[in-house]
DNA sequence: GTTTAGCACTTTTAAAAAATGAGTGCTAAT
DNA sequence: ATTAGCACTCATTTTTTAAAAGTGCTAAAC
């Protein structure tokens, strides 16, 4: 904030009346509407409105319209204006239902707690799985189904699981594979999954070498279902997807159509993937998804299992609300944990 | 086609000019747009025109608009007037080097090839892996994570994987889980997956009561695990989703916004399903999944590896193309099978 | 008996004009 | 520092007008 942004208290608060109520309504807040809340005239509310815009926290939509939080207004807002909202006992109830059953994975668990969050404040919500090269090898094996067919499935420490059909080369025999897969298991488990590639090369193929004639092309099938797997990897859960079209901001065929590319489109979408501590919020362009959105998202981290859960809704989105139920989910999370 | 549906050559001529324009420009056809190539006056159109839309091939958008193709229109169009389209070298080339790759899984191969015919036509195309329940258990495994969570991984004779993580009741331990898992290995391999549950209980339960304590939890455990796998399994895979929004027909967010939930309305793709041989186009009203589109459905059966493989498309679709490709596709597959 | 020219009539679409209204900025008084 | 009052701006809505596209029907031509 720097020294010319100064605001009196009455501005403030008058910038929170304009912010919530643009929330609700949606339609640009003129003075007048505001005498009986702020207990002035509307004179004097013109007059800080016009203050609060050069200081850049409000806009105008045409010269003579009311006044339309920018996304630095909403900045100010929720680092400094906005109280914390309690949760209804509803919600609070939802949520309570899925974490407290035992039977539940964690990662289910999030899941089904992002599925609510979706659906109470209706925009979109996203988890998306850590990028899974990190992860330990717990075990490989190869299911052979027919005679050129065999199924290659890996399991990491974190209970993640891959799988791949491949047709196995004319040249190799399914009995070789499954062989070589024994000798994988016992050299490689608990090996990070990014520097299974490296060990294949260096540490299993000498041994493979000795106990398989056609070890080249052994090795070669192994490499590329490894390769497959660590750079498949795209762990996105939506949920409510078109929630966030519920929003009257999408009004427009191409408003529509732009943010239903984007959340089809996984390279964008993993850019959500957080890099920050606690709850953040990126309001427009501060987020590297859509201009035209708000996300906020948090990272998890439960044992072994790590990644992103976000909110993406309109700019003017009940920022109170959302940065609540995360807290609450993100925060049971970590104190059962203990 | 009943008798007085009868339609002289010049008419039926006449229908399938006025269904090609208007799938081609999307606007109303009127009678002197057609004069040149109906080699007669735009009076003798208008007569004609007024006859078809008499028995309901045609329609108006409101009293003196040119002519558009109603359902049943299309219909007759597809079954009686459309000539096989000639595919493009091109399209053909994108298909063939997939369909050449010997290292890819049909299954694969569908999937890559659906897409193509997505991009080329701007249409949304989805594969639907059938309903795995008639499948055969080729393999359990239970994979221990932590002390009290494992992973159960299910390979059935198609190749198909499904897994799912469960924490496992503290009341047993996961040592039994395993050895159980064991015995139904031995004795349930080549089982339906839908018998699974009554074999488990009548076949593989009276020979785990002898050997492990608490037989009745480990049960309920691989109760409840295969009865989420064979529940689960909605093998939907989309491939140009958002394509089918460039089409003209959805430039009102109401349209979209439609579209789009039924889209990502699982239950409702899955109505896609095929129930008929050959290739199959369902026209608005006809198809279970939206009235305001239409539906190009065939199955696939190559091996054990079944399912449906679909356009979805607006009413004005360039059926000749799409019914081409699809073709090609499917004679290509059942070709290769042999 | 078909086909065609011609014309009155209908409806959509686009553009222009007019009326309405919400809301501001500024001045002068409190 | 606050407020009443008023002129002015711009978006929105309604009305009017004009133009274009296209039909249906009648009566003549083939």
């Amino acid at each position: 904030m720097k020294e010319s942004d100064f605001m009196n208290s009455r501005q403030q608060e008058l910038l929170k009346l304009i912010i919530e109520i643009y929330i609700k309504t949606v339609k640009p807040v003129g003075s007048k509407s505001l005498v009986k809340k702020m207990k002035c005239s509307s004179a004097t509310i013109r007059n800080d409105m016009a203050y609060l815009e050069s200081l850049e926290y409000l806009e105008k939509t045409h010269t003579s319209s009311g006044r339309v939080p920018s996304e630095k207004g909403y900045k100010y807002y929720v680092d400094f204006l906005m109280k914390p909202k309690e949760l209804t006992g509803d919600d609070v109830l939802k949520l309570q239902t899925i974490l407290n059953n035992k039977e539940l994975v964690v990662s289910d668990a999030i899941l089904k707690c992002m599925e609510i969050v979706s659906e109470i404040t209706n925009y979109t919500s996203v988890v998306l799985g850590k990028d899974s090269s990190n992860h330990l090898l717990k075990q490989v094996s190869i299911i052979p189904i027919d005679d050129n067919k065999v199924v290659a499935v890996v399991v990491t420490n974190t209970g993640h699981v891959e799988n791949k059909q491949t047709l196995v080369p004319s040249n190799i025999s399914v009995n070789e594979i499954v062989k070589s897969c024994e000798i994988i298991n016992k050299n490689l488990i608990g090996t990070k999954l990014s520097e299974i590639s490296v060990k294949l090369e260096y540490e299993v193929k000498p041994i493979i070498a000795t106990k398989i004639k056609q070890y080249e092309e052994v090795m070669n099938f192994f490499q590329e279902a490894f390769n497959d797997f660590t750079v498949k990897q795209s762990d996105i859960f939506f949920s409510g997807k078109t929630n966030i079209l519920k929003q009257p901001e999408y009004n427009e065929p191409d408003k529509i159509k732009g943010i239903i590319s984007k959340l089809e489109n996984v390279d964008l979408v993993k850019r959500i993937e957080t890099d920050q501590e606690g709850i953040n919020i990126y309001i427009g362009e501060e987020n590297k998804f859509d201009d035209n959105v708000t996300v906020v998202k948090t990272s998890y981290k439960i044992n072994d299992e790590e990644g992103t859960m976000a909110i993406i809704g309109p700019k003017r989105m009940e920022y109170d609300k959302v940065v609540m139920l995360l807290n609450y989910i993100k925060n049971y999370l970590e104190r059962d944990k203990e």
